[in-house]
DNA sequence: CCCCAGTGTTACAACCATGTGACAGGTGTT
DNA sequence: AACACCTGTCACATGGTTGTAACACTGGGG
């Protein structure tokens, strides 16, 4: 499935094992360091997709780790979640500011890192940045952000682009309402279900009845964009 | 949303109680049995996803109960998990060597089991779970959730879908109406078991005549997914 | 040949998932 | 402040789906 690898870094073992844990139940596959020095040796020996780093650390520190992972050009595309148990502001500019993506205060929720988690290693896989995606005279235009039947431009929202974006790069598979709030919303907030049936309903709207039969329904099941009309 | 079935095979009650609880609460479904023969029951009849067997057991020992479940080709594939108090190499080796696919020893944590069930079925789940079924050209496709019938795709309602998705899975096999009811239906929901005949109907009549011929009727014992012609 | 349990078939009412329009709050712009 | 836009949620409409009963049929045993 996701088989990404996650580096967590962090002085307490037992908060590494509840992240592990939580991770891994998640599926991913958690790498553990207690401190920079080992952080730094796995990175270089594991190669992980995405690191979770702890603010404090003894000896250097996880911002300094920081930095330094991002002046490096072999880790510095490799995003960083800061975690920290001070809620102070200050923390968090100085986090974002060296490179980090995102920023988690302590106390988290499981739930919340592994949602914070995909999103910013959603954001950060960058496949095929911007080629257009084409299908029955349907154009959707990564570059421009912009949508296009047979010439002229479609009016669709930025949900609703979302949505198609990620049904045109995720063709002929039905996804259900929870995956695609996981994977369009970005799974950290919380919005109900038939709210994806009203989205869905716009952007059926947006493509017109030229277009609309790619959106289909599968009751029961969720949503599938398909070329092949039901 | 992971419906799996989880036998668990323990002579104490109270031990059996606190692995439901942990894995009810991770969604999972579970089966109990204090011994060998009730354990053979349940498999057969229920045919639950993985198994949680302990090694300590009146009459046949859950190590030989193992071995035989390994020796019948109707349960060879049902991941085992052996359960030991004993912090014996010899058992751990003996464990794997009929076949178990991980060895857990008394005491653990519930989160530890659960961490360790899930790799099981993970690992042991076949890539192919999504893989198309296809049978003399009729084909059901888990990903799209679509049935074809050589090119053109057939509709069928959410539940014969099912049913159909669980014969295709488990063919030449004879299933009794209850445990269709409980394998395709969901085991703790009421409903006539006539209601099985009126599905089967449904999806004979989806399927056509070019395909009906594969669910056949078992006089007196329920029905029967195979290609070849009663 | 008749009878009866078992199964096929149909009809139908209740239910449930989805479609649809409206609305209120939020955000940013002018 | 007024405005345009977007968003999430609700209420209601609609049509598909489901379980059940009722009746027709079948096959095997007496």
């Amino acid at each position: 499935m996701s088989g990404k690898t996650v580096l967590i870094v962090d002085d307490e073992p037992a908060i590494r094992e509840m992240i592990a844990v939580a991770l891994e139940m998640a599926d991913y596959e958690c790498l553990e360091a207690a401190d920079a020095r080992e952080a730094h040796a796995l990175i270089i020996d594991r190669q992980p997709d995405i690191i979770l780093l702890d603010w404090m650390l003894p000896g250097t520190s996880g911002i300094e780790l920081a930095r330094r992972l991002k002046k490096e050009e072999t880790t510095a595309d490799i995003p960083i979640i800061m975690l920290t148990a001070k809620v102070e502001e200050d923390n968090k500019i100085r986090g974002l500011e060296v490179g980090a993506d995102d920023y988690i205060t302590k106390p988290f929720s499981p739930r919340e890192l592994v949602a914070r988690l995909k999103a910013v290693l959603r954001r950060a896989t960058p496949p095929g940045i911007d080629a257009p995606i084409e299908v029955d005279g349907l154009t959707l235009d990564p570059s421009s952000h912009r949508v296009a039947a047979n010439d002229s431009f479609l009016n669709v929202g930025p949900t609703e682009y979302r949505l198609l974006q990620f049904f045109m790069t995720h063709q002929e598979r039905v996804y259900t309402r929870s995956q695609l709030l996981d994977q369009v919303w970005g799974g950290n907030v919380y919005v109900e279900e038939r709210t994806v049936d009203v989205h869905i309903r716009r952007l059926r709207k947006a493509l017109g009845e030229r277009h609309d039969y790619l959106i289909q329904t599968v009751r029961g099941a969720g949503y599938r964009f398909s070329t092949q009309p039901a």
